[in-house]
DNA sequence: TAAAATTAAATTGTATACAATTTAAATCCA
DNA sequence: TGGATTTAAATTGTATACAATTTAATTTTA
């Protein structure tokens, strides 16, 4: 059956690539101790300071299932803390920790190193991104979060 | 610092964008009672009849840590068999049952469904493939499996 | 304004991912 | 040939993902 076959499928490319990317990143985070998905909300802290639960989870693309535990191991490791909203109880702020600031100063090299590890040229990442995004955020609309 | 904007980085898109997908794929495997990763499986064996556990890790880049307990579940629904190999009792073989023949039969909609889904084109489709498949066999190799 | 509806997180349960180790079988090679 | 090495799966343990439900707080609205 021709449309079901394996080298014809759009998505496993997609799937294998985000998994071997991820697996360059690991040596690295590994010296700050952090995952893949736990370094993007530490970027996304460094950039803005202070986030709640739902906007991480919106920039994210994660639910409140999968940011809820990992807060709390960001939060045991020292580097944020997890503060109830005074104004409206369900929202939980998350603001780096004083530790939490000064590992941006240890993932400064990070792009430039994940760069170097996958071999790629500014202008490959370029292409890949440009190819990417517009599709990602077309799409994104259409999920329920 | 600049390099660590959230927005500068390559990987989320790819990383977000796989997950998106795969959101899509959800509903309609569903209807078949597979996740994503056991229809890949799926997709293999309808193709090849039967592969071993390295040479299907090999291919969706798994290792037996992620494809034995995902193929457990495969056989519990009785859609494959895990047999190990006469000539080398390391080697496990997995075979489609007449049940997991007969699913493909059910999945020959999908990829089109999933396009209409996705709101894609096949030209998008084609140009998302091409800037990512070179990337991802440029860099399996360096992978330790 | 008080019950109904909505919202933000947390919780529960299932299924990946993957590092690291273990087990058992096959192969190497001194 | 027989111990050392290698190989294929399985196992163990940790960390995502995400559907579905629950809890608690806020907002709507009859």
């Amino acid at each position: 059956m021709k449309q079901l076959k394996f080298s014809h499928q759009l998505c496993f490319p997609i799937y294998a690539l985000s998994r071997l990317i991820t697996s360059h990143y690991q040596p690295l985070l590994g010296e700050l101790d952090l995952t893949y998905p736990q370094y993007l909300v530490m970027l996304l802290l460094w950039e803005h300071q202070s986030m709640n639960v739902k906007t991480l989870g919106e920039t994210l693309m994660l639910d409140s299932g999968t940011l809820t535990p990992l807060l709390k191991r960001l939060e045991a490791k020292k580097l944020i803390k997890r503060v109830r909203s005074k104004e409206d109880e369900r929202v939980v702020n998350i603001q780096l920790t004083p530790q939490g600031v000064a590992l941006e100063q240890q993932a400064a090299q990070i792009p430039l190193r994940l760069a170097d590890s996958l071999g790629v040229t500014p202008a490959e990442v370029q292409e890949l991104k440009d190819a990417v995004t517009p599709l990602l955020y077309r799409l994104k609309p259409a999920l329920k979060c």
